[in-house]
Order: structure tokens, then C-alpha cells, then sequence
RNA sequence: GACCCCUUCGUUCAGCGGUUAGGACUCUAGGUUUUCAUCCUAGCAACACGGGUUCGAUUCCCGUAGGGGUCGCCA
């Protein structure tokens, strides 16, 4: 039997991070078996589930790589099948109406649970039982007539023939519910997955309020799909080996349910950025630049024609988009701030200016001016000055990028030119002495 | 409160009766005869607790503690 999964999110603008996890878990499950991975919106909830809501979860699903086959089914055009099987519980007598007293509400439909123990063998937490005595009858119609997510999601999973429901963790109690569903509504039971909740950085489960926890917002901080993707999935689960930076296809093939964690799992925003920069190192160097083009362009900057060595320069050093501008800013032009601690701990010192002046004076006669050379003649200036290395190359970084880090100096010189580094050298002379 | 679930380094994933308890991220130290966000090497760091079962428990069982989930008109 081929299997059939799904992402049953409701659409309300932004998916978080743990519902997205899951929907990683189903389509890995779906491509591991070679079954069907599927979408449901849960647009019941007319206030929240807008136009824009959709689009939102769909722009995630795309950008994820989470595609899915068929189309997807949206839940507000089922109601009437929902209320319709609502009908035939009553029916069959698996459902009464009730109307509560006291309230006004008026009345509504009312699932019988069986009287009997239930008992599932889940797909990551084993087998779990829950006795007749712990399990309560529950609505299904409100009053107002509509129906509430039970019905319409044990429905809808009937109506798309799902064979493994997962999903999180916490819808374990709702699955001795809907087990008792399925079988009073005569339909083939599928066979669930609950995977462990995610938990922000306060150990707390992610909830409405972390705003940080938004897949959109990984999007704008400029980290990729292919690594949120893979860390997502190492959350709660690994191959078995010691493998990490996977690609999907050999995630896919080692994807299985029974290797999933059953307890819960913390999001290290620090290794999803090494992640990041993994996969940033793995760039082919066209993607890397075309990548970096685009990035300055935003701020209306565009490299030079030194690029390709830029480009090669930076890739091992940019962990995640949102590096770039202010790493490669002072590649495209003379306009680039000064780190102002690193000024103030490093250019504060009259000698240095006289230095820098010197080395100015030393580089000025150079020729040629490539890496090399410019290697050799700031290693004699410090050796014969009697100098540290430390007290002359950073002084010396800052004053050609502002800022206290970056890649080897001497190709970065070599990059700039003579005349830009000279110019710069002096303009930050006549700045900070 | 009731019912259910979870518990290995700070984080994450291994380990499934006998291991110096391993990898990764982070951090620290050294190295790459200059910076450094890269790279290399080394290091720090964990089996929640208490009982059993067993020749032997991180591993199996039972408790305790802590955390989490759910509890008839949210999804």
C-alpha cells in the first residue's frame, strides 16, 4: 500500500517553526516510502484564515521545497460532508444532541465514546492506552452549527486517504478521539506519529508569542531553505551515523519514523548558522556571487572588477546572506563606516598614525602591487621596525575597511589597489589623529 | 486535580546489559611563523534522584522529582 501523508496547518499568517518541522517529518516520511505527501488548509477559522494567511503558508511550502502532489484541499468547502457524517453518527447512534442548560447556547452534537479501552501502537512513542474511564464524550457540532476539528479533520483525513498521520506531540489525547471516530464511522484506521514538541530558548514550547519563531522571519535573516530544512530535520531525528550536513536525497533515504526522538527538542539558532555557512561554502562560486551581486544591489552598491577574487576571498567567511553587506561593503566603496571599539582600541595611540604613514610611504614605491609583494614588504617593515605583527596589521585593516576582522590582508590591499589604499590610509590619518 | 508523555555534556544527535559514555554546535587553549568570522589540533563538559532485577546497569522494571501535553462547543 502506497502511503499517504499531510500537513494539516491552519492558515493564520504564520507558520511556526514546529508545525513546519512537522510538515519536514511527513514529507520525508512521504518521499522515504515513495508515497504521496499532501496539503490540507484548515481554513475553518474564517477571522484568520485570509487571502493573505494562504498565501503566506503556500510561499513557505514553496520556498522549503516542501512540495506536494495533488491539489491541496481546503476545509471550508467540506462542511457540508462534515455536518452531513455528523448526521450519520446520530444516525448510527455514535452521536447525540444535547442542549446544555443555562447557557443559551442551544444544542449541539455530541460524540459517544465507545465505553471501551483504546490502545494505538504509535509510530515514534510505542504503544499507548488510555482506559474507557479516562476518556470523555466531546462535541462535534457546536451549537451555532458548525463543526469543530475533530470531525472535520478525522473527515478530511478519511476524504484524503492519509494511511500516517503525523503530527505533534501535542495531539495525543485527540487520537484516542479520533480512533473511536474512524471506527464508528467505519473507515480503515491510519496509523499516527507524534513527534516531539520544539522548544524556544526558554525551554518553553513555541507559542503565538515568539515572534522569532516564524519560518518567514529564517527567510529575511537570510538563511537558506536547504539548511533550515536540514536542521529541522536533525531536530529529533538523525540518520543512526554521524552524519549532519545531508543532502535531501540522503535524507530521504534514511528518514524513518522509528529512529525519531520521543522527547523534545531546543532550536540552537548558533548551529543552524553553522549550518548556514556550510551550505554557503557549498555554494558553486557563480551561485555565491550571484548571491553577494544581488545582496549589494539592495544598498545600491555593485563590486568592481575585482570581483571573482572578492568572491573567492569572502565565501569561507560568510555564514548567512545578511553577512555580506557588512562584510563586503568596504570592497565597493570608499564610503564604509569605521567599527567605532575597534577605533577607539586601536587608533588611539599617536605612534600609530606615524606607522601608518610609514607603511603608506613603503607601499607607495611598490611595484607590482599584488598579494605577494605586498606580503613581503609589510613583513620586512615589521621585522626590521622591530614591530609586532599585532600592532601594525589591525591598525592598518581598519584603516582600509573600518573594521577589526576579514580575510588576509595582503590580497585584500592587493584587491583594493595602491591608490585606493593609500587614499584610504590617508583618510584615516586625517580622521582620527 | 485527573489521565498521558518526556528526562545522556549548555544545546543537539549517538549509545539499546559489560564503552576510557561518542560525534556536532558553542566555549577555551595552541597552531596555521599578521588580523580573523575560515581551517587544523587539543581541551572543558552529561547518563535527574531512589529502589529493585542482574555477576554487572546509562541501557530493563517500579517509584520520586522536574518538565510538557490534554481534560464536551480552539485548531
Amino acid at each position: 500500500m502506497t502511503t499517504r501523508t499531510r500537513f494539516a496547518p491552519s492558515p493564520t499568517g504564520h507558520v511556526h517553526i514546529g508545525n513546519m518541522r512537522a510538515a519536514v517529518f511527513n514529507w520525508l516520511y512521504a518521499r522515504h516510502t515513495g508515497g504521496q505527501f499532501l496539503l490540507r488548509v484548515e481554513d475553518t477559522d474564517r477571522e484568520r484564515s485570509t487571502p493573505e494567511a494562504i498565501k503566506t503558508l503556500l510561499e513557505a511550502m514553496d520556498w522549503l521545497g516542501l512540495n506536494y502532489d495533488e491539489t491541496p484541499l481546503y476545509q471550508s468547502t467540506r462542511m457540508n460532508v462534515h455536518l452531513a457524517a455528523a448526521e450519520q453518527l446520530l444516525a448510527s447512534g455514535h452521536a447525540y444532541k444535547e442542549d446544555k442548560g443555562g447557557t443559551g447556547q442551544g444544542e449541539c452534537i455530541i460524540f459517544k465514546m465507545p465505553g471501551t479501552d483504546i490502545e494505538f501502537t504509535d509510530l515514534v512513542k510505542g504503544t499507548l492506552r488510555k482506559s474507557a474511564a479516562d476518556m470523555a464524550d466531546f462535541v462535534l457540532v457546536r451549537s451555532n452549527g458548525t463543526p469543530v476539528f475533530h470531525l472535520a479533520n478525522v473527515l478530511d483525513d478519511i476524504e484524503q486517504k492519509i494511511t500516517q498521520v503525523i503530527r505533534g506531540d501535542d495531539h495525543v489525547e485527540n487520537t484516542f478521539r479520533h480512533i473511536a471516530m474512524y471506527k464508528a464511522l467505519g473507515a480503515p484506521v491510519p496509523q499516527f506519529a507524534h513527534l516531539p514538541m520544539i522548544v524556544n530558548a526558554q525551554g518553553k514550547p513555541y507559542s503565538k508569542r515568539d515572534g522569532d519563531a516564524f519560518v518567514g522571519d529564517f527567510q529575511t535573516k537570510g538563511f537558506f531553505a536547504d539548511a533550515l530544512f536540514n536542521y529541522l530535520a536533525l531536530l529529533g531525528w538523525s540518520p543512526g551515523d554521524e552524519r549532519e550536513v545531508m543532502t535531501r536525497d540522503e535524507m530521504i533515504a534514511a528518514f524513518d519514523l522509528s529512529t525519531v526522538r520521543s522527547s523534545p527538542a531546543q532550536m540552537d539558532l548558533r548551529k543552524l548558522l553553522w549550518m548556514n555557512g556550510e551550505y554557503v561554502r557549498a555554494m558553486r562560486p557563480v551561485e555565491f556571487a550571484t548571491m553577494c551581486r544581488e545582496e549589494l544591489r539592495t544598498i545600491r552598491l555593485e563590486i568592481g572588477e575585482n570581483a571573482a577574487a572578492i568572491f573567492a576571498l569572502m565565501q569561507e567567511r560568510i555564514k548567512i546572506r545578511t553577512d555580506i553587506i557588512p562584510a563586503m561593503t568596504f570592497f565597493c566603496t570608499d564610503d564604509y563606516e569605521y567599527d567605532e571599539k575597534a577605533v577607539e582600541k586601536k587608533l588611539s595611540k599617536p605612534e600609530i598614525f606615524q606607522t601608518l604613514e610609514k607603511i603608506a610611504g613603503i607601499l607607495e614605491g611598490l611595484q607590482p602591487f599584488d598579494a605577494e609583494t605586498v606580503n613581503k614588504a609589510l613583513h620586512d617593515f615589521v621585522e626590521q621596525g622591530g614591530l609586532k605583527f599585532g600592532d601594525v596589521m589591525p591598525p592598518l585593516r581598519i584603516a582600509v575597511s573600518g573594521q577589526q576582522s576579514g580575510p588576509d590582508l595582503a590580497p585584500v590591499l592587493a584587491i583594493l589597489g595602491k591608490d585606493d589604499v593609500l587614499a584610504r590610509i590617508r583618510k584615516t590619518i586625517a580622521r582620527f589623529s
